[in-house]
DNA sequence: GCCAACGTTGGC
DNA sequence: GCCAACGTTGGC
């Protein structure tokens, strides 16, 4: 059982929206990073700390799991998509993405500034200065960590 | 295979 | 809106 922490801009999707919706794809990832993670990494039940970017203040703004395992983005075929992808094919996709499901979201949204603040999250990618990655690994502690925080 | 130019991310 | 950091593209 793996962590990760997945970045979206709340005004393209939201906690709420994934609440609303139960289960998601997350589609239009277009970092080959970030895709690899979901396509070799990501295993069913794995936990998400959902994470709000671009937005005053970013942070982390509740809980994910994964529900299935990647498969082909169908944002990449679709013409009228900003996701699309003219060099990908059926046969030979290029994008893959998993199925997450909403777990909650949290009493308050634990902000960047707040885990910069905390000793115990110091290693932390998303703290790490250029770090852009839109999906990232993390750990049983941080994931833990940030729960306890987003309820103090 | 190098690397300059360009595009994107995302905090501030 | 700025800009640092990083990824991608494409000419050579």
């Amino acid at each position: 059982m793996q962590y990760w922490l997945m970045k979206s801009e709340p005004d393209v999707f939201s906690i709420d929206e994934l609440k609303k919706r139960e289960t998601s794809l997350w589609d239009g990832v277009r970092n080959y990073q970030a895709r690899n993670f979901m396509r070799n990494d990501m295993k069913v039940g794995d936990s998400v700390l959902f994470y709000h970017s671009s937005c005053e203040p970013p942070g982390v703004a509740g809980v994910a799991k994964v529900a299935s395992v990647a498969e082909p983005d169908p944002s990449q075929f679709d013409k009228k998509s900003e996701y699309y992808d003219p060099k990908a094919t059926k046969d030979k996709p290029i994008w893959y993405c998993v199925r997450v499901k909403f777990v909650e979201k949290f009493p308050r949204l634990v902000s960047l500034a707040e885990l910069r603040a905390t000793k115990e999250l110091k290693d932390m990618l998303v703290l790490k200065k250029g770090q852009r990655l839109s999906i990232q690994p993390a750990t049983a502690k941080e994931f833990e960590c940030i729960r306890r925080l987003a309820r103090r």
